[in-house]
DNA sequence: CCTGAAAATATATCGCC
DNA sequence: GGCGATATATTTTCAGG
């Protein structure tokens, strides 16, 4: 992981379908050289995949929502989760409630259907999201720094 | 937006990296047909962009959590955030807390550290991600449904 | 909107340093 | 590790339905 392989990683966090010759433009290296450097970087599972962003609204889902669930039917609640098409991120987590979920319905009152149905698991809060300042900030070393 | 574009979403969210002629194949359509079709995906804001995930604990982030926050200083906390290298997700939410962020740090002394910062401009309640069940499951419609 | 064909680009692979 | 060269694959462009 050295310079380099930060400038690939932080060109594709931005822009995922780039050309790898373009990159090797960018770069200055040779287009076999910047092929071979990536290849490793998904091998060693640096990289772990590529996505298309695709903006909810345009699908008629305009309501984002972070629910705060505590539930001791783990299992239960799991497998409920992963069937549940509402949810787009579920994580584990420590403290007073031990899910934490992000869910994108369509209208708050489809919101609040989806929240009904969690009910039968255990206890949520809800916090609704108004707006997004921003998201998939990189964590990649930003070039200009001393690295 | 009829079945095939859905198709190309679901493909794209699944491997942003596919080629489109791979694409064309799977989807019985010439290259030119489905070239066309995601021109106009992008063109109507409904796909906004592509990206690498890559996996934060390969580079030293193992650390991650939400912080719900409330603070009355939202001008420059939000240009605290917007130079905060640790805050990957930044939303502005309704109720008692009015910001949740998502945290990507080295450790939970850095994550410490980090909160620290953060008490210069309202107060928080931290959730550590103990592990993730799933995240970025797919918002589109899926082809084996009635649409 | 889609197809098919041809020209322009990009990628994979190789021998070599 | 990286480079240059070349064969294969992909994308762009466009005439035609």
């Amino acid at each position: 992981m050295d310079r380099i392989d930060q400038q690939i990683l932080s060109t594709l966090h931005d822009n995922a379908r780039i050309t790898i010759s373009e990159m090797s433009r960018m770069i200055a290296m040779s287009q076999p050289a910047v092929t071979e450097r990536l290849r490793k970087l998904e091998e060693q599972g640096i990289i772990t995949g590529y996505r298309a962003e695709i903006a909810p609204s345009k699908l008629g889902k305009h309501t984002t929502a972070f629910v705060l669930f505590k539930s001791n039917k783990c299992k239960e609640f799991e497998a409920f989760g992963e069937a549940a098409p509402e949810i787009v991120d579920f994580y584990r987590t420590s403290g007073e409630y031990n899910y934490l979920l992000k869910v994108v319905t369509e209208t708050s009152e489809t919101l609040e259907a989806f929240l009904e149905a969690c009910h039968a698991f255990g206890f949520s809060s809800t916090l609704v999201v108004l707006s997004t300042r921003f998201e998939d900030k990189s964590i990649v070393p930003s070039r200009s720094a001393a690295n």
